[in-house]
Parts: C-alpha cells; structure tokens; sequence
DNA sequence: CTGAAAGCGCTTACAG
DNA sequence: CTGAAAGCGCTTACAG
C-alpha cells in the first residue's frame, strides 16, 4: 500500500468536495485559457478554479509526468557553474524556463568528456525532456551520438559541428579586439587564448588573427591556456618573459586577463601605461577593477535566454537555427596607445 | 490512452522478457546489496542485473515518486548563482547529492522576499523532499512559517533563528581580521559590512569590532553595503572621503575588497602601501589579483556539501545540530604596516 | 457538458 | 522464492 502523503491536495479531493468527477476537475485546470472550447459549463469551471486557489492545488508532476512521459525537466550541462560566465548563462535559462513552468537541472562537467557522459545520463535517468549544453568540445564526438540516439539539445556559448546553438559572434568579437589594439598603435601583440576544445576560444583568436594577418601585419603570438585567472597569469609570464614581448595582450576571457594584469606587475609593469591588456565578456568585474579592464561585451543571459527559447522550440518539433548574437567592445583604461 | 514511450526499458519489459512478474523485478534491482535477506535466488536476480545492465534499465522517477512520495529531489535557493561563493557552495551541495543518488534543482530569490516565496513554493511544487536555503535573512519570518508547515530544511552561509545550518564561524573570522590588521599597528580601520540582513556580514562585523572594543580601542567604522564589486567601491569612496579616513578597511567579501582597491586607486592611494584592504572567502581570485589580496579562507564547497548531508539525516528523521566551520586567515600584499 | 475507464511505471504488503 | 494485486495522481480518447 502506498504511503499515505501529508494531507494532499489532488484532483480526488477537489473532484471529491465538488461532487464532480476528477476528469473535469482536470480538463478545467487544464484548460487554455482564451478557447473558444470549454472545458467545461461556466458555472463548474468557476467553481473548480476557485477551491483549486483556495486549497493552494498544485499538481503533482510525478502524475501528470508518467501519463505524458514529459518532467518539463530541462537539463543544463556546464563545465563550471563557479565560473561566472556560465553562471549568468544558466541564471538566464533558468530565468527563461521559469516563465513557461519549466524546472531546469544542472551539473559541471569540468569538460571533462567521462563527467560529461557520467552526468548527462543522470539527466536522461531523470527523463529531463531536453538538454543545454554549455560545455560543448569542438571535437563533437558525444553530442553526434547523442543526436543519433533522438536526444534533444540546443548548445549554447559555444558551438560545435551542425548541432544548434545559441552562441555570439566570436569571430566578430575577436576581430573588434585586433580593429580596437590595431588602431591604438599595437603591432606586436599576443593572444591568451583559452583552451583548443572550446569554440569560444579559437573563434575569438581567429578572428583576432585574421585581422592582423589580413592586413599583412606580424601574426600575432597565440598561447593556449586555462580560462581563469591562474591560467591566465601563466600564460602572460610566458609571453612578458620573452625578448620580443608583445606590447598589448588580448586574453579571450576576462579572468585570464586579470591573471595577466597580475603578472605585468610582478614585471613592473604598469597596465595601461606599458603594456595594454583586454578581456572579454565584460564581466561585471571589469569596469570596478582598479585599472578598469577593457573587454568585449556578450550579451550573457540574453544567451542563456534564447538557449532555452530555441530548446522549446525543439521540442515543439519545429526547426531551430543556430543563432550568433552581436559582441560590442567597451574600451577602458587598461588599453592605451604603445 | 498514453503517449507509447519511445521504447523505454520498464521493469515490465524486463520482466516479460525473463518469463517472471515485475515486482520480482522491482525486488532485486532495489535490492540493497549485501542484505542477508535476498529479493530471489541468485540464479533469478543474476539473470535480472544482467538483463537489466545490459538494456541500460533506467527507473522512471515520476513512477517511483509517484509510488513512493519522494522525488529524491533537493530544492537549493540561493541570492544569485552568479555569486561565486554561492555557486560555489552550490557545487559541493550537487556534488555530495550527486554521490547520493539525489538530484538538485536551484533557483536565485535575489534577497527579495517575494522571489523567496514563489520560488519556494515552485519547488514545493515540484515535490522537492526537502530544501537547501543559502538565501536566509536575519529575519527568519519566512523560514519560521515553512517550519511550522513542516518543511524539512538546512540554512547554509548564512544563519537565522534556530534553524539548523552550515556556516563558517564567521565571528571567529571577523576577529581573526581584526587581530591581523590590529597586529600590523592599524588603529583607525573601517569595516565594510555587507546588507545588515545576512549573518556573514554582521557575524563577521561583530567578531571585527568586538576584538578592538575588548581592547579599548576606538570602534571601528562601519558602513554597509551591497555584497559586490561596486558596492565595495562606493563604499570605500564614503570612507576615503572623510578627514579621518582610516588606514586600513576590512571588506566582509572579496568582491567588495576588489571594489575597495579601485576606489583606492581613485584617491591615489597604492593598496599595501597607503592603505590596507583585506577580503573574506580567498576566492581563488584574491591570490591571483595584481596585489594579491589578503583574505580569510573558508571551506566552501565543504560547506555545501555538509549542508547536503544535514538535510538527508534530517529527511532520515535524525536530529541534526548546526555546524560552524573554522575559518582560517590568509595574510597577502594588500595588508601590511601602516 | 460531464463521467467512466484505462493505463503511464513503480513499490510493497500479502499469499502461497 | 515468486506472483498477483492495489494504487500513487494524472490525462485523454471515448460515450452519452
């Protein structure tokens, strides 16, 4: 025999109180509201809504899921949600589902590709009816599988293969980097540029690159590198230690250009002054550092918003495109003429 | 008639395809291992693991929470994920369900009352087992009428009222603080205090001002403050601004350090030289910042996790005391002698 | 407009 | 050791 549940309010007892039947009770509270089709007489409808309120009714997803085979689950799947990017990310997809009652999951991956297929599963265990992937490898190995085997999923922050995506235009934003440092005066310059799985990464840096190297200008220097701070400030040792060291630097991320800003000081190097540094996602962080940072602005939880837009539309059955949302760079006091 | 599942494995499948009944089934594979009592002979239950492994059987949680009455779902409100300290407490509470079997839904309440409520009640809604609040205000209304209701939960980071939590000793770190700066020689010190409505500000205040009143010496300016970046920085302003500033400022948070060294900087004021600034948590930004930044440690995630476990002794029906973690300091450039 | 039935997948007390 | 039944709360095609 089941447990019985803490004095619950169902279907039953409001059908029961009523002496109706629990599929009206049903039909009415289910009813989209603004149809011309009635679920049931005006009078009864009035009467059903008006206990359900008073009695706080709320219904129990475990029902209505097994009958539907839908949770209105979506699963979101991050490297880190302690980094602050994915984390305005997930903020605006939650936001997102919240309006249309849905409930999200999420998990870190730490893009590592046995967690992610460790903790995706879990999600499926759980039935979510979809998944957003904010930890997507350029090498899309397990999404192509996940496809294959009917899973629903929109990627967003960063792209990989033809899966559907909800990303900015990283390449653009690189290139407004190169045009912002380039039109400063900065012909030897470097990129930090986060790790080579992420698609973030290797577009900001393309992008970077290209537009030197479509003007016929030294390529830049690229290095690879952790997205957060310590990575960041790594990298940026490396790059100040050498002869030739460049005399602005553009880290893909705003955490490793902080790293970076800590290693020009221990050159005694004054930012801004002697040696220009940028970020990108312009982070709330930025403008408040003591050299405010100068970054490329990506409209993050607007990101996370359509992310979860385009999954319902998914799966909705309609077809979704991949969507690229316009960066805009904001230059402040740590990028300066050489 | 219900939508046919896409060809989901049920322990009915199972079970029809090895000739016995589901609840066979149900027995062995919920069988807790190692009991002396067996759910069927060991030929039977081998030859149901084996089936079941090798079609990937996954239990369908909306048929056991509907069963049961336990969705084996945490609920966790936060201020804001994109609070590091708060995602990352977030990240030890989903580690250590994870490690469970349990599954965490989060959502932020913003310190807003409202949101609190409806956000709590969504996740009632959902039929979490129980709730994780990382969000209590000193006043604990709210918290107050969810237990007389009967809601089963832990308080994390923050404290309020008598109901069980997981925090560091944040007096303990307050004091700590003072002794450092004290110690160094600063007298005229100045506490950015966070919203008076969060335990972690005023514990940490109280613990910081205590220790120079139990000395004699003249109290400590307080001033409070949003927990972020610009917060700190316009408080900082306020108190750089007055004839009598002080020589050293201890921020009840890291990013409000962080706004505090800018406005320093505004005022031509080199951080460890001129003027002393300290933090608390030691984000893994403070030790990486261009003037590393001396802060007090507090175990995090440790503390999510530990919060994850009180909750489930509690669901268990156990008796659970509050914790209180020690806090430890972490001496950096930013302070020194005044 | 409303009722009655079926059944989603699961667990568990009861029989044998 | 295994089966059979009941029932958790819900939705929905079918009748009337």
């Amino acid at each position: 025999m089941a447990q019985p549940k803490a004095h619950q309010v169902t279907l039953r007892s409001i059908a029961d109180q009523l002496g109706l039947h629990v599929s009206t009770v049903s039909r009415v509270l289910n009813g989209r509201t603004g149809d011309g089709v009635r679920a049931a007489s005006g009078d009864t409808a009035a009467r059903i809504r008006r206990l359900a309120e008073e009695l706080g009714y709320q219904p129990d997803p475990h029902g209505s899921g097994l009958r539907t085979g839908r949770s209105r689950l979506v699963g979101v799947l991050v490297p880190r949600l302690s980094d602050l990017v994915l984390a305005m990310i997930y903020e605006g997809i939650d936001e997102a589902a919240g309006e249309l009652g849905l409930t999200t999951i999420t998990a870190n991956s730490r893009d590592d590709e046995q967690t992610r297929r460790l903790r995706t599963r879990m999600m499926l265990a759980r039935r979510v009816d979809g998944l957003i992937f904010g930890d997507a490898s350029l090498d899309s190995g397990f999404l192509d599988e996940l496809a294959a085997d009917g899973g629903k999923f929109v990627l967003v922050n960063r792209r990989a293969g033809d899966h559907p995506s909800v990303t900015a235009d990283d390449v653009t934003g690189g290139r407004l980097a190169a045009e912002h440092l380039h039109g400063l005066g900065h012909v030897d310059v470097a990129v930090i540029a986060g790790e080579p799985y992420a698609s973030t990464g290797t577009d900001r840096t393309a992008g970077f690159v290209g537009y030197y190297r479509d003007r016929g200008l030294a390529a830049p220097l690229v290095l690879h590198s952790p997205f957060d701070t310590a990575g960041g400030r790594a990298a940026a040792e490396k790059l100040l230690s050498r002869p030739d060291r460049p005399t602005a630097i553009f880290a893909v991320n705003d955490f490793a250009a902080i790293g970076a800003m800590g290693a020009a000081r221990d050159h005694g190097l004054t930012v801004g002054t002697d040696l220009s540094i940028m970020g990108y996602n312009d982070t709330p962080l930025a403008a408040e550092l003591p050299i405010p940072l100068t970054s490329v602005t990506v409209p993050t939880r607007e990101m996370g918003r359509r992310a979860l837009t385009s999954l319902t539309r998914l799966l909705a059955g309609e077809a979704v495109e991949s969507e690229r949302l316009a960066p805009t760079l904001v230059a402040r006091a740590s990028t300066a003429r050489p």
